[in-house]
DNA sequence: CACGATGTTGCACGTTTGTGTACATTTATT
DNA sequence: AATAAATGTACACAAACGTGCAACATCGTG
């Protein structure tokens, strides 16, 4: 039973054996440490040290006996929610000064936004529409809002829904401003996502939009990532915090961007 | 009934063993010291070493002869806005024992399928498609689960996404499992909802779904209110609280459908 | 070719971890 | 109160583990 195949594993090189040891864990959900010994034909300390490896590179995770694949808790959500609650807050209420009574408005996933959705003014009239379920829930709660729910795959790690059914929806709507998330902003060069579908979707927010108010904590600013999301002119306002750099200030208001400062915060 | 599959739970190695002993307590809501020495053919002192550390981090409640859920749940805050909170607990339980691995459920809104998707089995491979966006909050903090999100026009009454649009999503997409949130239920006239709009949703989700499961709570049986959902030959399950009377469930038996009763609650 | 550097492998050693057995104790049931 | 089942503790044993070391192959450099 074991050996029907005549063990394609012999000979393998220690990388090669590596990518299979890997494979056949991706497959199975668990390797042994004896079995695998037994089909590479080597000792039970290579393969240990293999899996070593691996569990280093976060590709795996030992186990008494063998691995198995790792805790999928790649980024707990949950608990980035509460990072910075007050220096958050503090954008959010500047971020909110900008909104009018009954504008519709398209808010993207991401605890700032989050921040943002949890101070807009009750019996406004305000129209939202946002692909996170956590917004939505968030302004149900509070009730005296109109919810536009963006469907589509949702991304444990973005905690909303992106993709091509995500974006075709917010190609049929039309909102008076726009909050895309921020991944990176800089004045030279616009602003920036780290994930392509992720960056297709805020694209399509800001087509669908006639102003875009971006907010960024401070770590954001003069950053770059990997995919642009849109050209500095795409975006009519930056809301900083406090402690934001003067001279970086500056550069975006010379790129004709309104720029505002968020209060001050204690903590 | 033990072992139809020639248990997959020989040779685990040990923490792989807690990992499934984990997946088996969330989804039946108990799990036996003995069964589970059989099951996995160890010896009971290993299981309940086992047990005992799942317990020392918070992940189950030791009792004499095995083990529970933890007595509050992981989503304590969320789930107390239910009104019966371990009656529909009791109900979501068995209603999840009706789920397998890999299979794709379309889950609506409402309280008593939120207490479902708090007790879907994590690792299982499930898609969850919902119009609601608290359930696809809970089901992203969880983690494990491929969600997808029904979007629309999101009633603050109702928690969840309905209308055309909402309609159309569904229309697209295809399910084995479906869950429609019962406002009333009656053997000779079906399935019925509150709302015009409500119940074309529910309509749309039977017709998207391979299978039909209806978790009602006892005042929802022989109830009927204004709009027809569907008829009851289009219900395969029904999953009843332990208190249901046994007359109507014989009723709804004798039309063809698999009347499932939930465990009896202490409180 | 000689030489050393580098990397892989298997083995020996002592240590850690998981498992089963024995016995005393607690718990549920009659 | 009596009894059987389940539990906790202590102990012994085996399996798996990490580490240090020596043997061996590979590769590049002088």
């Amino acid at each position: 039973m074991a050996k029907l195949a005549p063990t394609v594993d012999r000979n393998a090189l220690p990388e090669e054996r590596q990518q299979r040891i890997l494979a056949r864990l991706r497959s199975e959900g668990r390797v042994v440490a004896a079995e695998l010994a037994e089909a590479f034909e080597v000792s039970e300390d290579s393969i240990r040290r293999d899996l070593r490896e691996l569990a280093a590179q976060g590709l795996c995770k030992r186990v008494y006996g063998g691995a198995l694949l790792p805790a999928v808790t790649v980024t707990p959500l949950k608990q980035r929610r509460t990072e910075h609650p007050l220096r958050k807050q503090a954008l959010a209420r500047k971020a909110v000064s900008l909104v009018k009574p009954g504008q519709t408005l398209l808010i993207d996933a991401g605890t700032t936004n989050a921040a943002i959705a949890a101070v807009l003014p009750i019996g406004a009239g305000l129209t939202v529409i946002t692909n996170a379920p956590h917004i939505a829930q968030l302004l149900l709660d509070r009730e005296g809002f109109e919810v536009l729910l963006i469907g589509g795959r949702v991304v444990a790690s973005i905690g909303g829904a992106i993709g091509a059914q995500a974006v075709e929806q917010v190609k049929r709507m039309r909102a008076d401003l726009c909050f895309p998330g921020a991944c990176a902003i800089d004045a030279a060069h616009g602003l920036w996502g780290f994930d392509s579908e992720e960056t297709l979707f805020k694209r399509a927010m800001i087509d669908a939009s006639d102003e875009t108010v971006v907010v960024a904590t401070d770590d954001k600013l003069g950053a770059v990532a990997a995919h642009q999301v849109a050209e500095l002119a795409r975006v009519q306002h930056l809301v900083v915090e406090h402690s934001a750099d003067r001279a970086t200030r500056a550069a975006f208001a010379a790129h004709g961007v309104m720029v505002h400062r968020a209060e001050a915060v204690s903590g």
